[in-house]
DNA sequence: GGTTAGCAGTCGGACACCACGAGTGCTAAT
DNA sequence: ATTAGCACTCGTGGTGTCCGACTGCTAACC
């Protein structure tokens, strides 16, 4: 909590000791950063900085007798105050045309999260919009046979979701044409929970006005909402680039145990704490980091996260990476950045 | 390829070894065998017979000194001729009726992967069928705004697609309606294929009898059709199941090397060369099992596969788990071809 | 002839030991 | 405040040894 008070001596020697590290993946000595670090100073100077450094919880050595490494807290000051405003990378070209190209918003979703893990080649996720922001845009009902309905429901950010609902009785296809009509004329624009409870409350009063199959195809918008709410989805791509920081690439010592990896991928698994981790990170909008040991759960300490939330007008969802708390957080928030702008850009339909 | 020339005992001694193997997960040694294979015999009988058994290729030692393990050809010849008839789990009950209540061909495949990796602790993975066999049900349009439509196309299997098509010129949503109608009547119960060519066809020969709106409505449904068509989706879950087996569970050695684990995670996100390797193997309907070297993949060389095809009436699609080599055969077999029939029960709506 | 007991041989795994090198902390001199 | 020098620590890698697990083989046995 005593991060501020260093020196201009002590802050350049931490952000060289930092980029090195994340480049080269071996702890860095007082000697090698002595040597390189641009001030003139001996090792033996620089050893004592270190030992400052040490002392404010900034970096530490995996063992007596090797060499530094950044803690998390001194990543979190690497990244906060040391980084800002270096060459921004142009990234969004291409990659926007290419998004260009999908039609839905879920593959969109699935597009994003690929080139997102191509071009950082880390673990890359992308998520909708919560749900209380969504709202209702359309919907559609149509016969299959007799005792089957495809509810289509289109949301704002064009989701679309569908549900195929089986039936009792036979519906008409055109009383289902009235309901629709009736429903896309009265509730759109509310947030879907609204409308669902809007429509609850409709059914109830006009009861008797409109006739029995008219109520039941009410409900049957009821029910395609009730599906179409909780859908939040999250899609994961690029998981096998996670071995390559796990195997000896250059000369790195292995740096997770299967145990890690293992817990990391159980909870890429499971959606809905994947999406209740994420959410939470962002309530600020635009771009956050995530640390090591700042997540929330356990099994991220070894990881390091970078988000971005893109927005079509209102805010409608978040893309990001997640990597080895030794990232490039450089050129992994140039790219998150660069992506999410993309998005946000293809959504407002230029 | 002088398989089944063996002796009873031979038989019996190579079932006992594979299925402790199996479960213990540690080479097996004349002496246990002895002891345990219920033959009375001694271990200098059985080491006789595993040398036979080794020159035949169906186990070997990973070093002198160590016991034997199977090889794919022994695991081959257990699964074939060992295996067969043996108690059959009942599996089908709860999941079917969970399965029951997803909506979506698309939702469904996800429940069922899901489902089939949890019964069977591995990785899971469920492939809609392939694209020719698929008819279209039904297409629907709805104008957004101004300058962008919404296509649906529904299915047989209820399959439904969608696209957001940002249009040069605003549509009319009655002539929209209008060519809707006029496509379901006329093309429907066609392969997405041949409806699109038949669409086509129809643009060129009544270019004049329909006004230009109508011209450019069926364009439009070319593009959506277009979209459907290559849609053969694959859902894989239960990776994180991959490790249980990579880590020193129960006194196992680990089993698979980093670049082992990472080289299948690539295979599994590409998603088309995925698919390519499914469908490679599914010529035969039914229950297929691939072992080890028998894959066409080197990097499906350290793992096995049981898959089973379900279908609505048509082959419908692909459900099936991957494990190492070193997989409990009987379990997985049963596991997944209760699921696949559950599915199929579940398609045929009962 | 098939089966078995006994024995020599092989090999991996665990452990201890040692030398080496990298890098630090401390102290005394500048 | 900086630096040179030195003693100290500790992980790494290589070597040697012992032990135990199995095997293959041979000679005896039924």
């Amino acid at each position: 909590m005593t991060s501020p008070d260093l020196t201009d001596r002590q802050r350049r020697i931490l952000a060289r000791l930092v980029s090195d590290y994340i480049e080269q993946g071996e702890p860095v000595s007082s000697a090698w950063l002595a040597e390189h670090s641009g001030l003139g100073l001996s090792s033996a100077t620089v050893r004592n900085i270190l030992a400052r450094l040490e002392e404010q919880g900034l970096v530490k050595q995996p063992h007596t007798s090797a060499g530094r490494v950044p803690t998390d807290a001194g990543y979190r000051l690497y990244v906060d105050s040391l980084l800002q405003g270096r060459r921004r990378v142009r990234t969004g070209g291409d990659i926007e045309s290419r998004l260009r190209r999908t039609g839905s918003v879920g593959d969109l979703l699935e597009s994003v999260s690929l080139e997102l893990a191509q071009a950082s080649h880390q673990i890359a996720f992308a998520l909708t919009p919560s749900s209380p922001t969504v709202r209702l845009r359309h919907i559609n009902f149509v016969t299959l046979d007799t005792h089957r309905v495809l509810i289509i429901v289109v949301a704002t950010g064009n989701q679309v979701t569908h549900k195929v609902v089986e039936t009792a009785e036979p519906y008409d296809m055109d009383v289902l044409q009235q309901a629709a009509q009736y429903i896309n004329a009265e509730f759109t624009g509310l947030t879907l929970l609204e409308a669902r409870e809007a429509i609850v409350a409709r059914m109830r009063e006009e009861r008797m006005l409109y006739d029995a199959l008219m109520t039941r195809a009410l409900q049957l918008a009821q029910t395609g909402l009730d599906l179409a709410t909780p859908e939040e989805t999250v899609v994961v791509q690029g998981t096998s680039f996670l071995f390559e920081g796990a195997m000896g690439a250059a000369g790195d010592r292995e740096q997770f145990t299967l145990e890690t990896l293992r817990a990391l991928f159980r909870l890429l698994e499971e959606k809905h704490r994947l999406v209740e981790l994420l959410t939470s990170y962002i309530e600020s909008d635009g771009l956050t980091v995530v640390i090591g040991s700042e997540h929330a759960s356990p099994e991220m300490h070894p990881f390091s996260l970078v988000a971005s939330t893109f927005n079509d007008g209102q805010r409608a969802g978040t893309v990001g990476v997640i990597g080895p708390t030794r990232m490039r957080y450089q050129r992994a928030i140039s790219v998150v950045d660069g992506v999410s702008r993309a998005v946000t850009r293809v959504l407002e339909g230029h």
